[in-house]
DNA sequence: CGCATTTATATCGCGCGCGATAAATATTTA
DNA sequence: TAAATATTTATCGCGCGCGATATAAATGCG
């Protein structure tokens, strides 16, 4: 009767906990694509945000940090970095003087073919770690439900 | 032959990638765990070093920054936080002078029990969210393959 | 033994990530 | 219309997270 015992913890053991593994993932997953965001001159957070922008060239700040489930102050200074980059352009909104729009530059819209092998490499690399594509795909739903789950709290 | 198209670039869509999904799990994680970090007035990274401790009560710097998969130069500042708020001390190593000894403190003892239930209130939520203990499991699983696979970079 | 190399920790700089707060614009409401 | 409220973005402070570098102690090697 383990898990009745008050004296034990061992739901407290870093091995038990599935935040752990979450938080850990996510690290050694920037790890790898440093080299690859080194060369293009960008950071990991600014690569998921031309990554929002790739889809959609024009966006308000809200907009993107609501893709990424970030808050405005996180990525307004980001934004002014890649704006520094001459990866996007900064101007207010027409409508609404509040509104900052997002827009990829010519520059900003060209790095995604720089950037479009870079997925397929870190795939490659897992695979050849025993990491198959569907345990990828399986892995990937299942923190898509999580992040649901959580994302209303 | 979606895939073969040149000019095709979902690949670096969002939504179709496993880095988000990992990067934001693990933020949204940490933002679950504030509340209850907050009360206890130490931060996601510090309770994760104290869980470490708590299974062990006295190691090494390294030794800790190689469980939780990180540099010795972001725990160290850490460590010291941790030392002026007498949840931990540091001192030198008897037979090689190089290491820095961490060791829990009463108080840093004590702290465990208040910890206790935290991981239980979490699960809590996420079941009233619909993701059973069982999926969970399942996701811990999973991403360990993954961090085994990837901790080898 | 003497010197190069390795190991363990610390320091520095920069970019997040976010809570708290502020400032400006827009909307609601009395 | 005037005042209260809400929305959007920006600013500030602090704690990571890590690459680059430094420093001191231990180890290896001729």
């Amino acid at each position: 009767m383990k898990t009745l015992d008050p004296a034990n913890y061992d739901h407290l053991k870093l091995e038990n906990q599935l935040c752990f593994p979450v938080y850990a993932a996510s690290r050694l997953i920037i790890r790898a694509y440093q080299p690859h965001l080194d060369a293009l001159g960008i950071t990991y957070p600014q690569y998921l945000t031309l990554m929002v922008l790739w889809e959609e060239e024009t966006m308000t700040v809200n907009e993107i940090a609501h893709k990424l489930l970030l808050n405005t102050n996180t990525i307004t200074p980001l934004l002014k970095r890649l704006e520094v980059m001459k990866l996007v352009s900064r101007s207010r909104g027409i409508d609404d003087e509040r509104k900052v729009m997002i827009s990829l530059t010519d520059k900003g819209r060209a790095m995604r073919e720089d950037a479009s092998a870079i997925p397929f490499k870190l795939v490659a690399g897992l695979e050849d770690k025993g990491l198959t594509p569907s345990m990828l795909l399986n892995l990937k739903q299942q923190l898509h439900q999580l992040i649901e789950g959580m994302a209303s709290f």
